[in-house]
DNA sequence: TCCTAAGCGAGACGGTACGTCTTGTCTTCCA
DNA sequence: TGGAAGACAAGACGTACCGTCTCGCTTAGGA
């Protein structure tokens, strides 16, 4: 199996790469740095670079991906909280974990991205949740896709701020900010 | 009054300006609009736009706050209405008929910086609502930023539903949810 | 004449843009002056400049010009000596007194225009010269122009030369040189 | 050898830019040629020219040099002429075969940083060639560089005349117009 | 005395070229 | 044979000048 050690091989690469650029983002906002920032901290070789990633942007995406994918296996493993729209408590709890790279995003600009990616992943549970949790005798008056966006929005909201103070709550205070702000709400378009 | 005529002139290129990138954002984001791409459509030199704004980022934000002013002095004519929050109906009202502008930042991916702007009013606004509404009698059990937020990011996501709708609801349809979705969570932290 | 006035006044435009050239090229090359430069110097006007002069060039083959014309104007003024191909004593003694206009001639890099219009100028000089001198009777084995070229190279060399060693030479020594250097080689090729 | 691979990239590149630029200055004078056309003709991206060269004027001069090094070497190799001042006849020889070269140097109007950099190499000779032939015998009543100068300057003339002549005479008979004209001044001022 | 045409300063403007910077491709060498 | 090194083409950037222009102010003859 010769592939093997090009896979460990690439998989060091890419992981250098995506460190590199997290360690920039808590440094500058992701527009100003550069492919050279990048192969510069991670030393790597700009053809390497090239050779795994498209683009920057491609980097980016890449980690994000990452992140919305360890979310949702996390919140998987700890188990199926149907009785709720989303797993928000899980969602806090493992996103304290993750305060060095969430910053990254938010100080490097880049929570745009993070949103939309974000936001597809909500949309996909809250839908799953909703079904399960009530069949389809509820429905709501306005598109779910909008619910899901307002879900986010707020979730996005409340994380932002929860970084800016510097996490100094706990997820459980968090989630119940969360449940607060979102569920009367969206309690008010249910039919 | 001597700086009128020159007054007069840099106006008339500040507006060009203006209009050159909006009417470019319609057609694709902001990052992939080149400054060269301005002039052309406005048919400007370069020197003089670089003697108006110091950036492609500077001509947008001008635009914005522009956008933001006019909100402002729109919503300040129209009457204060002292017993919301925020006066969203004559917000959603204004705001449809700048459609073109608003879609101009949606599809350009400028809406971030649109918000960050809209985030700051919509404090000041909502700050000077709650006072004027109710004196000092009530308290928020969180900063009232994050209250600001929440609402900021409330309207944006119903704007940008809106747009994507092509604003076939009414600005009181649009206003109705605003306020079933954000004020029973407002409530919630009221002390 | 109704010029007159605007004559007058002009004249002065022209002087002030003419002397704000010379001084500027004492300081630094032509190339490097930049209008706004020669403005500032003369307290005059952008417009008014291109309402004058076409040019920088322009400005500058105007002074050079003015120099020929005096130059012309003052060896004609002292007297015909036509025993000789160029009355060399006399344009010595006369840029003696232009020394500082010179300087800036060579300092600001225009030697080379200055040189191609002198040439015109004493090509005209040596052929009337040697017609005066010997009639018809002479001729030479190599083109006219050629001696002209050489002996205004020769005599811009020798200026060059006395400008750098401070014209601590006179008028005389320098002539002397001057004769010295060009006529044994113009005898050589008289037929 | 770690520069090898580089160095023949380099030599390419700059030779194709030297060629472009001595192509373009037979069309138009040396001012009027922008980066962006010699960039065009040798088919060179912009940022390549900077990496190799600060300003067209440093691409010219290094064009120059080139031709001066080529001079000298060619002379040197011809073998040393020291019962002259200057090996005008090999120059003569060796220059015609230069013709497209110099054509561009005088079409361009460079052909005064020609002239100075050929000054600089024609002192050294004169002044070699001076002390191998005379040994300190032999003095001058003026300096060596005011011969130096002449010299040059009228070897500069004659290049010229022969170029617009469309190089009729032979070398031959050019360096016997150079000797003719350069000599007898020089032998004045002997001691 | 007023009027009117000009010369003039100020400086905005469209345009061109500059030298810098970053991107993504490509080639060469080395381990 | 794959990755590091880095030359390269492409082209956007912000700056510096250019020559044109429009605008009022002055100013000096002619009415």
């Amino acid at each position: 199996m010769e592939a093997a050690k090009e896979d460990r091989r690439s998989k060091r690469t890419r992981q250098l790469l995506g460190n590199a650029l997290v360690e920039l983002m808590l440094e500058k906002p992701f527009d100003e740095i550069t492919v050279q920032d990048i192969l510069d901290r991670a030393d790597i070789g700009r053809s390497t670079f090239y050779a795994h990633y498209t683009d920057k942007e491609n980097l980016l995406m890449s980690e994000i991906e990452r992140v919305i994918y360890q979310l949702d296996a996390y919140t998987r493993a700890v188990g199926e909280q149907t009785h709720l729209l989303l797993p928000s408590l899980e969602l806090f709890r493992h996103l304290r974990e993750q305060r060095r790279l969430l910053q990254a995003f938010i100080w490097g600009r880049a929570s745009d991205m993070l949103t939309r990616s974000f936001q597809g992943r909500v949309s996909k549970i809250v839908e799953h949740n909703l079904l399960a949790l009530m069949g389809d005798t509820v429905k709501f008056s306005v598109p779910l896709s909008l619910i899901a966006d307002f879900v986010t929005a707020t979730f996005m909201t409340l994380l932002r701020w929860w970084l800016d103070d510097e996490m100094r709550s706990t997820p459980e205070q968090m989630d119940e900010m969360f449940q607060k702000l979102v569920m009367p709400g969206i309690h008010a378009f249910m039919l």
